[in-house]
DNA sequence: GTCTATAGCCCGATAGAC
DNA sequence: GTCTATCGGGCTATAGAC
């Protein structure tokens, strides 16, 4: 298992179900739905099943929908608030993927919804997710238009940004090197600035 | 399970061990290696369990491993021939682009390599995505390289455009539509094409 | 080269004590 | 709110007949 979820083993266990949460977007983030068993699950939050299943009573499934809901809440409060900072339009974008290199650790960690969205996942999960990246494309569009750009041009320049970030952390992932997404970003800030 | 998998498991059983790999193939391209069980697999090749290890001693993780052999052989065959052809490098990169829209049957199935990367898989699998995207990637730039590009930017330009290429499947399946895609691959073509 | 039958394990999940 | 103990079942894998 990664370096991250071992670190999370080997602490004292999870108190309340909001640092349980952080856990499991953790390994959730690792290794998807299907990778991840009950006994993980245990073993990165220092709590037995029961204890899981006292605030998760869906079990699995649950705790899956309980991560990509904060994965939502987590973009909202960093990358989708940068874009409502008042100022120009590079600022503005420029805050946003500051907020982006934070959030996948520079390249070096997996995007949650993206690894949840892959393979047989509770119908919910996959829901959360479509939500989100609409929401994503949607507010990144609307930043766009309200400083200059045409709505289906900013639509476009918003789902493209979207797709290079995602694909440049799938690709920095097989390559076993950040480089890529890094660079990613740099040709993504001029690309949204001219639209 | 997909309609994809459904037919599949409506067939008469596979014949010989090509048959079975191109199932194998589809099954992993839906389900990734955690997601897909030795009775999934049973159902899509009309075999039963012993059958399959007589095929793949190594269970699972032989078959997995397999399928991603097959996908480097798929992308040479299909994607990377394109790029070697004569021609301008309009043409080339052209062709290569149809051979994309056509594995992925426009931006409505998976990659197999991006689903087997995801989650806990074994290393032979995660190695031979590597060689996969590594290989792409440096004939894509060479490519650029023999038609007047410089090395830096011809390997940046070809690791974006097989960035936005993931990326926008990514997006085209979290949203349930498949533009994303098809937008992706029109702005990748002028993009290569001027470097 | 396919099958039936089965091994042994770990899965997700629960009862009930504290 | 945590645990020990345990359930039924599906998991990967194998023995051995045909």
């Amino acid at each position: 298992m990664s370096a991250v979820l071992d670190k999370l083993a080997m602490s004292p266990p999870a108190r309340g179900r909001e640092e349980i949460l952080g856990r499991l977007f953790e390994l959730f983030r690792e290794t998807g739905y299907a990778g991840a068993s009950m006994s993980d699950i245990a073993r990165v939050t220092g709590l037995k099943a029961p204890s899981l299943y006292h605030h998760f009573p869906g079990g699995k499934a649950e705790m899956a929908e309980a991560v990509a809901d904060s994965a939502a809440d987590a973009l909202g409060a960093t990358v989708l608030a940068a874009l409502d900072a008042p100022g120009e339009r590079s600022e503005r974008i420029g805050a946003m993927l500051d907020a982006v290199r934070e959030l996948y650790e520079n390249g070096r960690r997996p995007c949650v919804s993206a690894s949840l969205m892959l393979g047989p996942t509770p119908d919910a999960v996959s829901r959360a997710t479509g939500r989100l990246v609409r929401r994503w494309i949607d507010r990144l569009a609307g930043a766009l238009v309200e400083t200059g750009a045409g709505p289906e041009a900013a639509r476009r320049a918003a789902t493209d940004a979207i797709a290079r970030i995602q694909g440049s952390l799938i690709v920095a992932r097989a390559l076993g090197d950040p480089t890529s997404f890094q660079e990613a970003l740099d040709a993504v800030e001029p690309a949204l600035s001219g639209t």
